[in-house]
This record gives C-alpha cells, sequence and structure tokens, in this order.
DNA sequence: TTCACAATGCTCATATTGAGCATAAATTTG
DNA sequence: CAAATTTATGCTCAATATGAGCATTGTGAA
C-alpha cells in the first residue's frame, strides 16, 4: 500500500454506470420509469427466451462522467433529465454492483462495468423526453412480490418446484444444504415467514437457480463468445422446465437492471417503516385512502382500513386540511397533509407495515 | 444514450477505491480497525488541526482491480488480508461517495476517486497483519455519539453552540432556516429527538459547519493548490471558536474514512434492530449480558437489563447451552447460543433496542 | 325516502414495553 | 461460619400498541 494513488495502473480504472429506478404510484399501481431500447449490442438468440424476448426495457442510465458531474446523484439526475425529461426530487442511493459475468456488456468482451443504482421516488406525472419513456407496473417484473390479494399462486405452482428442483441438483450435501436453507428463508411455506424486504435475495436465488430470463440470457452470451470460466449450463436439473417456467417469473430487464430495480423495491419497503417516504410520491394534499393504496402498492400487502387510519393519525404524521374531497360515491373523504414536524419531533417516524405474525 | 458502451471516453474512467470499516466488541468497548500510515502524501500545516494533527489512521484499503477482484467485496477481502492479516467473515456494503472536492487526493491535483465503503463485522481477535493495524475505541472518532451514560456534555457545551453560529452565519434567510431545521433534526435538544441511526447526517452536518477535522484539512489543501471552485473559507462566523472546537469534535482519520466509518456505525444501528447482525460478533457461547454489551456498544445506548433478557428470549433468538460461566464474582451465568431458526421462522428477527419515547 | 357506498368513530381482547421489586447463587468480608 | 456484596434471573403491574370487527355518519343515486 503506498499511500498516493498515483502508481494505480489501467487495471484499476473502470467504467461506471448509473441507474436510476424511478418510482411512483398511480391509482394504487406502482409504477417504474422505463425506457425503451433498440436492440441492445447484446445478441441472444431469438426466441430462446419465451415470451419477453422482445422486451427490451431499461432503466434511465448513462456513465458517470468525473469531468461533467460534481457528484454521482448529480451524474444520475442529468442522465435521467436527458432521457425522459423529469427532474427528479427525492434521489437515494442503493448499491454498487461489479461482479464478474453478470453484465452482458462485459460478457461480450468489453470491460468491467461498475454499476451504481438510485432510487428515484415520483409524484405522479407523464414523462415527456426522449427515449420512449414509459411508466410499466413494477410487478410485471415481480409477479411473487405482490401480496395485496394474498399469496401469489405462482409461487407455489411454478417456483417453488423448480427452486426445489434446484436445490436437489446441487453436487454435493452441504450445497443442497445450503440451498434449501435459502430456499426456505426466501421462498418459505408460512405466509409468516415472507419477509417483504428480501426481495433482492428472492431475485438473486431465482438468478442463480437460472429461473429468470436474464439468467438464461448471460448464459447464451457467454457461451456464444467463449467466457472462460462464466456460468455454463446450471448444474443438473431438467434445462426443459427450468425454461418453461421463465415465462412466469416476469418480466426481464436489460443489463443488471432488474436486479437494481429489486433492490429499489427491497429499500422502499423497508425505509418506509421508518422515515416518511412515501409523502415523496404523494400531491400535497390527500385522502388517508389514497395514501393507504401507495404504501399498500409499494408494501405489497393489503392493510386493515381502520386501524392504518389509526396509525398515522396517532402518530401525528399527517394532519387535516380543514377540506374534503368528493368522490363519485360514497362519504366525501377529508384531506390530509404531511406534518414535516414530525421530523424533529421523532426519530424514525414511518407508516408501520403491521407484520404478518407467527401464531 | 447509445447502447452500448464502447464509446465511453476517458473522463468516464475511474479509479475506484474500496475502504473497509472492520468492527468488534471488546468488553463493552466497540472498536475499530485502524492502520497506521506514514505521513500521507497530501499537506497540511502542522498544527493548524490541533490536538489530532499527527493522527494518521486510516481504514484499511486499495484500489478495485477489475483483472485480480471478481467482485467488489472479494476485492476488499483481498486488501484486508494483505494489510491486517485478517480474514473476514460477515461483510455488507456501506455507500458509494465520488463528491468533487471531499477527497484530498482529488484537491491535491489527482483524479476523482470513487470511493467505497464497506462494514466488516468480527469476532475479537488480534490483528497481526503489515500495515500496523490496531483496533481503536469508535467513540473516539465520534464521541458525540456514545449516550450509554446519558446525553454526552459535549453535545451542549461544544457541538450546538458552535452550529447555531453556523447556522445564523448563513447568508439568506432561507440558508438560514434550512440550517436550524438540519441542526434541531440532527442535533436537537431533547433527547426523545435523538435518532441513533442519523451518524452519517451528524457528521456531514459538522463537516459543512467545518467542525470537523478533516473539513479544515480540506480547505487547507484546496487552498494551497488553488484549487478553483473548492470550498472557500467556510460562510462568516469567527474561525477562532471553529477551530478550538476541532479538539473536540473527535479523531480524524484519512482521507474521506471518517464519513465512512459515519456510515457505518449508522448502518450498524439500523440493521441491529431487524437482523441478527450481532451475533457476528459474539462467540458461539455467551452469556446475556455479553450480549447486551455488544448491542450497547453498538447502538450507544444503555439498556434495561431485565427487559432485554426477556426480549431475546421471549423472541426465540437464543437458546441456553445448558451451561455456565463462573464470574469473579456474582452468581455464575447460564450460556446462550443463537438460535439460527429464527431466521426461516420471522422476517425481521433482531434485538429491538426501544426508543426514547416522546413524553 | 331509502339504498348503497365510503369514510370515520369506537370497543375489546391480546400482545408488547417500561420500570421496578424480589429471589437465587456465587464470592468476599468480619 | 454468618452476613454483606454482587450478579443473574424471575415476576408483576401499569401503560401502550396492535389486530379485528361492529357501529355511525355523510353523499349521490334509485
Amino acid at each position: 500500500m503506498d499511500g498516493n494513488t498515483a502508481g494505480m495502473d489501467d487495471e484499476s480504472r473502470n467504467e461506471i454506470g448509473l441507474n436510476a429506478a424511478i418510482v411512483a404510484v398511480t391509482d394504487g399501481a406502482p409504477r417504474l420509469l422505463t425506457v425503451q431500447r433498440e436492440a441492445m449490442a447484446t445478441p441472444t438468440r431469438a426466441g430462446s427466451l419465451g415470451k419477453w424476448t422482445d422486451s427490451h426495457y431499461a432503466l434511465p442510465f448513462g456513465p458517470f462522467d468525473s469531468a461533467k458531474h460534481r457528484t454521482l446523484d448529480l451524474g444520475v439526475r442529468r442522465w435521467v433529465e436527458e432521457q425522459t425529461g423529469l427532474t427528479l426530487g427525492y434521489v437515494e442511493q442503493l448499491y454498487t454492483f461489479a461482479d464478474r459475468h453478470r453484465d452482458p456488456r462485459e460478457l461480450a468482451g468489453g470491460p468491467r462495468i461498475v454499476s451504481i443504482g438510485y432510487l428515484a421516488l415520483m409524484r405522479e406525472a407523464e414523462p415527456h423526453g426522449g427515449a420512449a419513456a414509459e411508466w410499466r407496473d413494477w410487478y410485471e417484473f415481480f409477479p411473487w412480490e405482490d401480496w395485496r390479494d394474498g399469496r401469489p399462486p405462482l409461487i407455489d405452482t411454478a417456483i417453488r418446484p423448480q427452486l426445489l428442483r434446484w436445490t436437489e441438483a446441487g453436487a454435493e450435501t452441504a450445497i443442497r444444504e445450503r440451498r434449501a436453507e435459502r430456499v426456505s428463508i426466501n421462498f418459505g411455506l408460512e405466509d409468516a415467514g415472507w419477509d417483504f424486504e428480501r426481495v433482492l435475495e428472492r431475485y438473486e436465488l431465482l438468478y442463480e437457480a437460472g429461473l429468470v430470463a436474464e439468467a438464461a440470457r448471460d448464459r447464451i452470451i457467454a457461451q456464444t463468445h467463449a467466457v472462460p470460466d462464466a456460468p455454463g449450463p446450471s448444474s443438473g436439473g431438467d434445462e426443459e422446465g427450468r425454461l418453461a417456467i421463465l415465462a412466469s417469473t416476469g418480466r426481464p430487464l436489460e443489463l443488471d437492471h432488474r436486479r437494481i430495480m429489486a433492490t429499489a423495491l427491497g429499500r422502499i419497503r423497508g425505509k418506509l417503516k421508518y422515515r416518511p417516504v412515501v409523502f415523496e410520491m404523494l400531491p400535497e394534499d390527500f385522502t388517508l385512502l389514497r395514501l393507504q393504496r401507495v404504501v399498500e402498492a409499494l408494501s405489497g400487502v393489503g392493510l386493515h382500513k381502520q386501524n392504518f387510519r389509526r396509525l398515522v393519525i396517532n402518530n401525528k404524521l399527517v394532519e387535516p386540511t380543514g377540506q374534503s374531497e368528493i368522490g363519485p360515491r360514497g362519504r366525501p373523504a377529508k384531506l390530509f397533509r404531511f406534518r414535516r414536524e414530525v421530523l424533529r419531533e421523532r426519530p424514525a417516524p414511518g407508516v408501520g407495515i403491521p407484520a404478518i405474525r407467527i401464531a
């Protein structure tokens, strides 16, 4: 170790990509801002990835440019603005990925990409930028994460069986046990054990088990380019069945963008509980039901209306504006606004999502 | 946006530094692993930084090398092993910083450094590596974060007065209001409002207000090198008083390492509550008091013994081993071990630190 | 008027949490 | 050796918080 950094050789210089998972909720639907991309430079055998083959959605992204960008998040803001015309408000860094053999650009022979993910929360607004920006329901990408109407059946019909098969296909006992434990923790049978924040862990498990389209994609690219030491055709199990379920494990995104999105989803769900981030996604005034719908959309669970209302009011997170909103039916709902003062009064104000209890 | 990345010019290539905040607890003292460094390449006017002038501690760190390192955290593990001889167990990524004008190497005319921070948790063990590795009590670096014996007096005697002075020195009303709010949220008067997780926010506030040694250091370096557009001598206020308190705002670290450490501390404190990470820092068997001391050391608060015990036992986080440990005095304490099964049973098992309540 | 439909208000049983008092099992002291 | 001291552990009680429902109140529509 030599104190100054002048001695760094070229190997230690890297390309840094900035990626933004931009999220909003409209009418109770959680949405992600995607940009449509012309067929990427990454070759895939057409049709081999099932019904999502033609889905070339990506997050807004671009390289970090230290000459132009004073900080990382200013870089993100700039790229997003260029690509979608949106000016971001609340922005938060998620995670930096740089795994070898997980990026199609690298697999295709390019340099290693260091990929920094960002989360941005938006009030609903139409994108009006260049690259065909478009909002899409985010449970399209993570169908197993939406529990608002109870446990999604596809977990037990499609995902678990394949995961168990993968578990058994492990070469050694130790590996099988380790896999079994991960499956049990992340996709366990009892609803009480489902941890809504482990979105990334679940996605990673599916990727490793070869059950999401990106895994198949990366494998194919690696084979095409004969990348040494790359993920081979995954260990054992029937390739047939595995490919068959790709269609039910959601829509893929370009590059490692679904991984970034998984990180984003997990982060939001966690943060919701102890920081008043929801209000970044609501208009100044809102009804309590509207607030509840946003929380439900993000957290993926349905909530008890009266108790939710009691919670936010007792915790003094909101205050009535005095006005009401007349709906198409039913009693008019009072309007509320966020009480910014809580930030000063309480350490960790959030809209606590009640845990599903163990019996 | 052009789909492939071949068009990236040199500006978008960056140096990436990997930094590890390695933490352990010994006898109730939370400790950070530091390496001693020969005088850094960054010139500082000797003596100008008060009593910490001669303190050249740093975190173990080194550049990310995409040829040698398969993933970022493998890179971290490698550097730490080389520099301290320690093999890391639990490792978690914290944050990636790349602000212009916050790194002495860049201020001194070098390229922009992208700095990725990692947190590692260790069981107590002696470092036996090269670079004079050494454990140091981490509240040396953050004296205002240790509330185990109540609110640290230096908050009100030294820090707040200076922060308030800084607040009033704001050029415009809007700036002053904004500063006042941040001070109130982060260093508020009522204990109930103290959020133990906002360690980074507090450190950043002190940095911006010029109240930590690193801020003075960066300012001096920037002036020495006549960096354009760099943080000038901070706005208004008496430079005297500000410099005077540097001695009481803790020991500095090289580069941006105290910032990384602040991130680490905040992260641990948050995670403690909902993931059983403490057990990474304890031996296989331990007494409940030992467990409690570790939690207290990390979280910075004293806990009610009986209630703490009830909490961990009722939540089935631990199980008795059947054995006891005979201490120098008093009734022997039963030994317990971590019940790994909770990971499968409950979504977010942790040792909940009771919040300080609002009246 | 009477309905259907939401929003709001309230109650009740069941945890969970905050504070202490009380007891048990060693060691040290007189 | 008995009493005091020290630490671990057990238990109780009041105050809150949470989970589930039933009840009531405004509105527009039939």
